[in-house]
DNA sequence: CCGTTCTTTTGACTTAAGTCAAGGACAAAG
DNA sequence: CTTTGTCCTTGACTTAAGTCAAAAGAACGG
């Protein structure tokens, strides 16, 4: 489903950090040029590139660091570059007039973000603000351009990374424009499932005020919609973001749309 | 604004097509491959590319024509490759299980649609429909990767086009997500005029059923709200898909979700 | 020209979801 | 242990927008 991005990756990311650069460093040493190819290395984004191809890559990087609740960058700033997650949780979002929040998308480790300003040279459309501290390394646009133009493989990666963008994005429109609340949630609950991969348990590792902003609604709506479905018995709750499945099938006929919810459930009236 | 793909591009689109290839017809004439190169290179796709570029791609593609109301492809195909609108028009659109339908894009002579599958390897996210009678070009997945390997200008045109669609899925899913109808139709009017020049004259081009679909509303509801700013002089219509921006100021302020429509307008109350 | 069909409009009604307000749970800080 | 602040929940209410139904207009083919 769209709404996390995760690298996938086995590779251990979290790496201490502590000091070893500071923010915004430009000239890397040694060392940190070896930290950097091995971050390289574990990113999908340039993955199946040469040994020589990540070295070449190494000088046009920076780590930058921001704190939880940092802002990255805001609608409307120009595009002169990229960041990858390092380390951290970001996520990026849209706000309306009155102040409430639509989450665009939430980037664990591995994933690039604000690249679509680089290739279609116009400002940030959102904003982007650190959920906890977070590393992450930005590729400015010239440098990283230029290296695209040599490299096949890499211009390849990164349409691919785009295409998916693409198509988590339809999903959510689809999601907003054509299901209901409930449904939203049903189908977040589900693939977090899936991605968990721990059958009928999960953990939303998110507060369910971010969550509420990821599915396009406010935190009571939320709270009541969850309220019902425990009601209900499609899902029970440890009251601390961890949750089972009780009802699988309902859920996936929710998440479809199938069925609506006010009428569906196990009907536990009294 | 996202509503409308349109190439920009001044070169006269509208060919004569009739007779001159049939569906489907693979290897080019001579005749044909000086017709495809002419279009090729009107496509902004491919500016920038070489004459032999154009060249190279021609055995690659094919023309391919649907009648109004053909389906080009069905959400869940597989994407063994995308097209590119030589004439008429091209919806992309999803549909909910009741069957309520939003357009994602509208696509008009020179834009290419269905790519993202091509390089996520990933079935079509959604359904595509012609117009009217259109003219499509079709380029197999396998032999653009190729030309994009050996072509960097080429994958960058590429890499924009996708970050430019990001860029309006992100204004779609802000609409959807965080303004209100009124305010999402005030915005589309302030864009066609924009897009049409014709300082605060334009046309809708398309029936109101499928502007309510591109909206994410219904047909009733979007009447009701042409009615309601008509009454409130905010737009007058000719009743034949023909508006004038009377209040532009005020069309702003609601597709920036300044003001709620209930509250606003010139008060012309009896 | 007429009947069929599609689009658009309008009215009466229902419903999903937002607003506002209050209170409870919990964690961190003093 | 109390205070403070954040997050979450619940209730009462409002409102935007969808449903259903009907009818008027416009478009199309014979």
């Amino acid at each position: 489903m769209y709404f996390l991005k995760n690298a996938g990756s086995a590779v251990s990311w979290h790496h201490e950090f502590g000091g070893l650069f500071g923010r915004d460093k430009i000239v890397p040493t040694v060392l940190e040029a070896m930290d950097i190819i091995e971050h390289l290395a574990a990113i999908p984004l340039f993955s199946g590139l040469s040994r020589e191809d990540l070295d070449d890559l190494v000088p046009v990087v920076q780590y930058k660091t921001y704190q939880r609740g940092e802002r990255i960058f805001a609608e409307g700033d120009e595009g002169t570059g990229f960041y990858v997650v390092i380390s951290g949780r970001v996520k990026v979002y849209k706000l309306s007039f009155e102040g409430k929040e639509q989450i665009l998308h939430m980037f664990e480790p591995g994933a690039p973000f604000g690249e679509a300003p680089v290739f279609a040279g116009k400002a940030f459309p959102a904003n982007a603000e650190a959920l906890e501290e977070s590393v992450l390394l930005y590729f400015s646009r010239n440098a990283f351009i230029e290296r695209i133009n040599k490299n096949p493989s890499l211009s390849l990666n990164m349409l691919a990374i785009l295409s998916e963008r693409l198509h988590t994005f339809t999903r959510l429109i689809e999601d907003l424009s054509l299901k209901e609340t409930p449904g939203r949630l049903a189908a977040y609950l589900l693939y977090l499932s899936e991605r968990q991969g721990a059958l009928d348990n999960l953990e939303l590792g998110i507060s369910k005020t971010q969550l509420a902003s990821i599915l396009g609604t406010i935190p009571e709506t939320l709270s009541r919609i969850f309220s019902k479905m425990t009601k209900q018995g499609l899902i029970d709750s440890d009251g601390h973001g961890r949750f089972r499945i009780l009802n699988r099938l309902m859920l996936e006929r929710l998440a479809a749309g199938e069925v609506r919810f006010s009428q569906s459930g196990s009907h536990t009236e009294e």
